[in-house]
DNA sequence: TAAAAAAAAGTGTGGGCACACATTTTTTTT
DNA sequence: AAAAAAAATGTGTGCCCACACTTTTTTTTA
């Protein structure tokens, strides 16, 4: 079944079924009825690959992500998944601009938005930080009718086309359920925050689905709840987790609702060890070491390579057919440990090694 | 940069540029050489789109898969993950035909595997079973010169394409890390097996990976075998595992090494559940309904509708374009709870509201 | 050295669709 | 009712490549 056949039996020309099948309008009334009908009775679909050779014009989407370097490596994740997506619908006539800020300047955030501005694109792919700034920015997007799909983090309240990425409050949940099962009844648990996360919906929602695990169990559960200023010091941040430890000798479990579990799992003393359980987020290269190391028992996986790529795809999908995704492109909530970490990053692992290989 | 591009650099025509690219001979080694460093300085990639327009060759895949029902929906999974591929691929001239057989009538399987032989096909995705059988028929396949992969069932010393399944061994492994997590020091662990699997190398494998987690920790496990010989007969199978948690009362864990833990998990009385931890494999419709229930505690799930879909794109790349799949393609070991199952299927729960709503 | 055979290279069509442009039909205006 | 405008429909080219077929060049044979 073709364009020209289904022209055939409406007794049309091929135009004016593309007309039908594009909704470009200029068709009467009964002409579109009899080719739809035609259509549907025959269960006819676009040759998507005849449909993209002809295909002339050219879609740019722009991405703005934080910026990743040793310290960090988080976000080298999902630009890698983005960067698989846009060598896939390259041959679409997809240009994908990518940009970065940093997560501690909001001017550079801003600045980096502009500069993506400039390239005019026909879709965005953003990573929000700084609430009021992206406000701001946001609405003049809205006024430009680009449209923008968050990636990772989610804002409520905005016209989104849709957010990719993890339900916080299950995957915080789910911690809640892993270090219930491991620890028993009456668990006590040390839960390690940092400072400059305080005001992070992410960490926030995962620490509600903690403590909402344990609430709709009812489970008494002793939390204990250490905050640190910076992540800078580590002597101090290691002072304040082992005193914590020793002064409560029953802590058998620590959640660490960020990414930042390897760091503190690694300044653990030993003598304070006493088979603790510990469990956090992201399979950055630091937080898979641990988890080799057994200072890390679970992490919880966001599959950011993933997010990444199905942001651009669902965004590809949109312009170019029209495919409206789902408000909430929700990822899997994946436990990993050292017996399956190996498998759990396979796609990534292997893009990595064609992408680094160039 | 397209082929008349390259054409030009090298002052020769199309067609023979055509033939470099596709190594189909007949070109001096002079021009040859000239086209290929062409290519190569440009970093020239064929236009896949236009490639699969132009592409009239059809091929034909074959699939030989057990049957499924009621009782055990095991193998839809991986089916409809072929159906998915198959869509997909349809575009790019590939036919793709499904065949079944009953596990337990071998002489289904070799007629199955008749009927699948008459559709000539250029490539063969294969459940294998019956392993005597098998042998016989892929010498056979081997003379036609037929390649064919091993889906979710690797069989040894056979020149297969390649193998798509999981790392028994290594998820056995992860099983007796959960459990050993969960009951801590000296743990009491029934495992339960069924008769009919005493040889079926997939779960001699997992149990393999059990025993082996236990003493490369060193750690002393008790370890309470029973073997169910039929699981028609409930009462029977009750009888058996109320009687053994009963006579040992400090059995704190259930391993399954099949995908019949829900069924397992279900005959077990209220008064020996005592926080037992169970463990089993495979996102079955009934052992999903157990992790709900709180029946079972840990799945693990072999991506089954992954390796379907695998497979088929496995199979089509090599046909179409040559490459070469790893002789082992591992899928994921994902640990499935209560808490995060309604997120492990979403690739496969998208495809079944799409198929069965035709 | 001419003829025949083999190797190398060139040519052209078709694959299904998108989109700009051309033409025809219908409606509105005067 | 004719002219103008608007709406509806038709036509044809290009997108890039695969592959069969044709033509040219080189090598072998007699």
């Amino acid at each position: 079944m073709t364009i020209s056949d289904i022209a055939k039996l409406a007794k049309v020309s091929t135009g004016t079924v593309d007309r039908v099948i594009h909704n470009r309008g200029g068709v009467s009334e009964k002409r579109e009825k009899i080719i739809n009908d035609i259509i549907k009775k025959n269960n006819f679909k676009i040759n998507s690959v005849a449909s993209a050779l002809a295909k002339t014009k050219e879609y740019k989407i722009a991405t703005l992500m934080p910026t990743y370097d040793d310290s960090d490596m988080f976000w080298e994740s999902p630009f890698l998944g983005v960067k698989k997506a846009s060598s896939e619908i390259k041959v679409f006539g997809f240009k994908v601009i990518n940009h970065t800020y940093s997560q501690i300047d909001y001017k550079n955030y801003l600045d980096s938005f502009e500069n993506l501005l400039k390239d005019k694109p026909n879709g965005i792919i953003i990573v929000p930080a700084f609430n009021n700034q992206t406000k701001n920015i946001l609405k003049r997007l809205e006024k430009t009718k680009i449209p923008y799909i968050f990636l990772n983090i989610n804002l409520k309240g905005f016209n989104n086309l849709s957010f990719v990425g993890q339900d916080s409050f299950k995957s915080g949940y789910l911690a809640a359920k892993l270090l219930h099962t491991c620890l028993g009844k009456n668990p006590q648990i040390l839960t390690v925050r940092i400072a400059s996360h305080l005001k992070n919906e992410t960490i926030l929602d995962r620490i509600k689905g903690f403590d909402g695990y344990f609430l709709d169990e009812q489970v008494e559960c002793t939390s204990i709840n250490v905050i640190i200023k910076s992540i800078k010091n580590k002597d101090s941040i290691s002072d304040k987790i082992n005193y914590t430890l020793k002064s409560n000798s029953k802590i058998q479990g620590i959640f660490v609702p960020s990414g930042r579990v390897g760091l503190i799992s690694k300044l653990v003393n030993k003598h304070n060890q006493r088979n603790l359980k510990v469990i956090g987020y992201d399979t950055t290269p630091k937080n898979i070491e641990c988890l080799k190391n057994n200072k890390i028992t679970f992490i919880i996986s966001q599959k950011s390579f993933n997010q990444g790529y199905e942001s651009i795809i669902h965004m590809s999908k949109f312009l170019l057919r029209n495919i409206s995704p789902k408000k909430n492109i929700f990822s899997p909530i994946e436990i990993v440990t050292k017996e399956n970490f190996e498998f759990v990053n396979i796609y990534k692992q292997e893009f990595e090694e064609f992408y680094y290989s160039k």
